[in-house]
DNA sequence: ATTTGCATGGAACAAATGATCGGTAGCAGA
DNA sequence: TCTGCTACCGATCATTTGTTCCATGCAAAT
């Protein structure tokens, strides 16, 4: 099973002392208008340090820019979104600039979602995937003084999140400790009843918010890159009528999720029980994610979408 | 009765166009991290012109800039400020510059407050003053669209808001069409049973959130800067007790409203009324005003109270 | 004691940005 | 029609910003 490597830099571990000070410098560049070289004397350190600290801040996400517009995000096609797949709500980012990563644009788009819903002492249930792991990159500063605990949908989850370095005393993340999936249905029903995997799983039910990415079937998908599952096998799902998959589930271009043998391999939480939550928001963007968003979106798999221009113009196109 | 003449640029007046635009270049350039020229080629605009929109975006808030620490503001002072006065919530912004204006400061942060609590159809009350005046430049731009209303709380409001040119025809706005003061005890008992007005006095109870300036018995208070006061008037009533006022009305030391023949002639909701809403915001700071935010605090006229760093350290200083 | 790693500060440079200036197009009124 | 008047636009230029390279100091590890 191949290791989850840190997807990109690390992410930064602030402590208390360099928050207050990234704060600072930001009220004073951004806000009042300041130069670095002003910020600078009145801080005590050198221009560079201020430079440094604003490019740490914008990388955490402790400092986040916000269009005020209709609720909050712009664009009329999230309007347009809501209304033809009847979703709670949605966030439509501009489109990518040229070879940029889709991942960390559409993962920042989220975590601003998310942080507009969660107020404190919230849980928030998050799934598997890219979108899912740089959404909590962005957030991860913002979560230990607001008291907000993490609770994983699927196994699999702990990788990534033992990156971020931040939830290792207190222990504010509640994860599945199992991959996402194991190598026979005996194993996997052993783990999903196993107590401390059963508590998880049934805490990630009472969560009101929950954050899922949305595999596609490609030989490229996230799941195969992970080594979760062969090309050979995509390939197999895909021609019993696959077109994506949430929490390592695969469904139909209906959102129907199919009757398959890797189903009962999985530890996680399953789409089903999932209807649960109230406000899943599902963030997935990209030429073949689309065949998965709208399967996603028909079987109500998900309320709420974060997506970028071209995929929400690909799917209203098909409706 | 002198005019209020129009503070300080007109705040400018957006279009569905230019915020659609603005949103673009901002999602570009502040998490896409591409330079204005990049930016340019893709809008297809020249680089100039995204410099303006920027530019155009950060000064009537449609771009705000949000930094995610302790709820979402900073500094340990905040703490501090709620547990000493037993505030809902606070926020204390760094420390001004060096002779700025620090209304446009604390309008700014009150601004950002205000968004986060507001919902679409929610009901806005405002007060008088500077403070009040620049909070409402900054969240123009985001009321027509989401569908909030504003009702004042106190005459003399509507000079204001007019400059705007925000609340023509479609009249989000239910103002008191009154001067704040009037010249006699009747006249002001007189417009306070007119029919509008009254209906206005009582709407504006029933909002669930206010915001407030604080005046200081200063000569140089904004009532007298106004003309709505003399500056013996302000003489006279600080030899009676009064640190400062709120709507008009003037108050000691521990909060209790005086007992003035001024406050027969202000047409206005009174502070004991306002008692009804449940978040009142003051925003205020500054040394001349440290004496009546406290008494205000102590007198529980607010909840909620956004300052700076200097005047939260004398606020705390002074217990 | 020495080494190693890391955060910081300084200098210098290239890139990006914002301000100023003049030009041009619309537009109201004489 | 002409004359201001205003708003917008683009070019130029000074300032600001980010980056690179190197030196320094501190602290932990050897």
């Amino acid at each position: 099973m191949s290791q989850v490597t840190a997807p990109q830099d690390g992410a930064a571990v602030l402590d208390a002392e360099e928050i207050e000070q990234i704060s600072r410098a930001a009220w004073y560049y951004y806000n009042d208008g300041l130069t670095q070289n002003q910020i600078a004397d009145m801080l005590g350190v050198s221009r560079i340090k201020v430079s440094r600290l604003l490019e740490k801040g914008r990388q955490s996400g402790l400092i986040e820019l916000r269009i005020n517009s209709p609720h909050q995000g712009s664009m009329a096609l999230q309007e347009e979104l809501i209304a033809a797949f009847g979703l709670a709500d949605a966030r439509v980012v501009p489109a990518a600039p040229v070879g940029t990563a889709g991942a960390a644009r559409i993962g920042r788009a989220a975590a601003s979602l998310l942080m507009q819903h969660l107020v404190p002492n919230d849980l928030l249930a998050i799934g598997w995937g890219d979108a899912t792991s740089t959404t909590l990159r962005y957030m991860a500063p913002v979560f230990p003084q607001s008291n907000i605990s993490l609770v994983s949908l699927t196994g699999g989850v702990s990788a990534y999140i033992g990156t971020t370095g931040l939830y290792g005393p207190q222990g504010f993340a509640h994860l599945i400790p199992t991959p996402l999936r194991v190598s026979s249905p005996e194993l996997a029903e052993m783990l999903r009843l196993e107590p401390y995997v059963r508590h998880v799983l049934d805490m990630a039910l009472t969560a009101k918010l929950a954050m899922i990415g949305v595999g596609s079937v490609a030989r490229s998908a996230t799941l195969v890159r992970y080594g979760y599952c062969t090309a050979t096998e995509i390939e197999l799902f895909t021609r019993r009528g696959a077109v994506g998959d949430i929490l390592g589930y695969f469904y139909d271009r209906d959102g129907q999720i199919l009757d398959l043998e890797v189903h009962r391999h999985v530890v996680a939480v399953t789409p089903q029980d999932m209807r649960q939550i109230p406000s899943v928001v599902a963030a997935a963007a990209g030429p073949e994610k689309v065949e998965a968003i709208l399967g996603l979106l028909r079987g109500r798999l998900a309320n709420i979408l974060v997506t970028d221009e071209p995929t929400a113009r690909d799917l209203l196109r098909r409706i």
